[in-house]
DNA sequence: AATGAATGAGGCTTCATTCAT
DNA sequence: CATGAATGAAGCCTCATTCAT
């Protein structure tokens, strides 16, 4: 009689160590070695949840993409008005904290790999697509109490998307022309931009 | 009599077809083997110029770095008024020909990869920053001229050069929400967000 | 209430499911969570009632040829002549419906894998002989009724299961030079070549 | 400047030590890295010419057959009455001295494995047809010379060549019932049964 | 009596690297 | 300068076997 959600659970515990040795080492040099280990399981039981090493990437890319959108919720609950709410949305998405660090990283290599593959970028479409939707709802309620200016919602939400993923990278780059502090700044510089008057 | 430089033109020869494969298959399945015969020479070839495969990639790297600023050349040199020069330098930038594809998927492997490896970053902040500040003379420039708003005229390439990068890899993703024309139209709507007035 | 022999049951079911996975894929290609699903049991299963794989081929092999030797009982029941009825015994073995067809290929593999393995060749001596020996009494039975010739009987018999073997196995590679109807006239000229006179 | 037929040479290295090694542990248990070890090449090497396990095997069921019947060209070439040279080809073939035995064993792999494989049945029909031929002209002398009997001559070779096989098998298997002796008396009884008169 | 989740040793295969030519 | 045969370390994956339930 098998514990109930076993699988569930194993499979997660599988992805989350996928995903901190993605951060770590790149997809380039992953090994299922190292994610049994991290996961503090047999190589055997990788391949017991996952038919290949191609499947436990995927859903580990899945897996952190998830992660990241359930992290966003708690703001969007809040009581802010929406061009606060927006800072905090970026505020949010900043590569400051381990955590958040994990997951641009992960992210990076989706990028890369998705390229040419077809899952991935439906797994990348799906998720980010919220992501868009979200900034797009904060927007078009910006716009309705009039703090933001006229315009296209969508079109404001991908330049403010957009600008945060490209700024990323050059924060997780090191870039000495772009730290955490003037990504922030940068990101806000936009928001003031969208602000009416 | 053997022809001078033979070593540089081989060299070239090998990044060159490694940007072929790096852009094909991506640095995770990237082997040398492939790149010696893209490059039409012996695996043997490759060792004798490069020492290990790690060499090669790096070289690679800032080989189709390099290529992708002497492209923006011309445009510098044009007669246009400066924020036409930066829809033409943005409209340059577009993943639109194969070329420019190409650049933009080693471009991605590059970032990936350049997480872990400080060599990289110095390869991405040389030429990234030369990017940057070929954006940043053109809106100071425009602002010389009363045609871009008042403001850090470097705060503004970085809103437009992370943009680009942003939206370029949704793009490159095959993202039903950002093809080559909206695309285009997102950053030029940016540019406008310049405009004095 | 349990039913007796619950125990007997299983095994049988699982060496029939072994002999119909042997003769399907092979010994080389064999393993033991297929067999438990065409059993319809678990993996667990097999080996409560058998302590290893080897174990499992070594009892479908012996259940293979137990079952081919009951297949024989009702022709030497039978009203024939002794020559009619070595033609009848070579009928029943030829490698003709899927039954008899996937018990050649088990037999089959038995031999190869018989060559190093003492207790398999206990398994062929002593069900291979009684073959051999009911050949052996037909014959002597033909030449107390004067229908087969003077000779050893011992030998006849050898010479005609080794010939019914060894074409068996011509007609299992599918030779275009051996087909069923071949073997059968192949066989009945030598059994012609015992007949007297 | 690659020294000639060093392939050719390598090949036959690999595949007679394949061959070695088939007959020793069976093809459930050849690994690649004891062929490798037992031809005094790295594995890789074996893997340079071959893609797979399965084309080593393969090309070593080819070599094993091929090499045999250059074995028997000799007999053909002497000078004996060709009742004589059947019994020549047959003690030829008694699985009696070492190469010999390792012939049959690689031979009887086959057969298991060839019921499998359609590429292993043209392997069979191309070399065992050319042994089959050999009889046939050796009976059709003996015909045109009045020492065998009327008679399909092509009949009586499959005759004697699975006679030979089946017993071969009995030898191999060490049946207490079958020795060398043994199998050489019964193969002449049948040739005698062939004898004119 | 039976299950199936979990293991881990070991095999095939890949591929960067070497080196004799 | 260049080759390509050869290497061997290392990775993915398989699968017989175990054991808690």
């Amino acid at each position: 009689m098998p514990r109930p959600n076993v699988e569930a659970e194993r499979r997660e515990q599988i992805l989350s160590a996928a995903c901190v040795v993605l951060a770590e080492v790149g997809l380039q040099n992953l090994r299922l070695a190292q994610v049994a280990k991290a996961a503090g399981v047999s190589s055997g039981t990788i391949h017991y949840y996952f038919e290949t090493k191609q499947d436990v990437v995927s859903a580990a890319f899945e897996f952190n993409m998830s992660n990241s959108l359930e992290r966003r919720q708690s703001i969007l609950a809040s009581e802010q008005n929406p061009l606060e709410m927006l800072q905090e949305l970026v505020e949010s998405y900043l590569p400051a904290d381990s955590r958040s660090l994990q997951a641009w990283r992960v992210w990076a290599e989706l990028w890369a790999e998705g390229m040419r593959l077809d899952p991935l970028q439906e797994v990348n479409e799906r998720l980010y697509g919220q992501w868009r939707d979200i900034v797009t709802d904060v927007l078009r309620a910006g716009q309705r109490q009039g703090l933001v200016k006229e315009g296209d919602p969508v079109r404001f939400a991908n330049m403010l998307v957009g600008m945060v993923d490209g700024l990323a990278m050059q924060v997780l780059l090191h870039s000495p022309n772009m730290d955490l502090k003037n990504m922030r700044e940068t990101c806000n510089a936009l928001i003031g931009l969208f602000a009416a008057r």
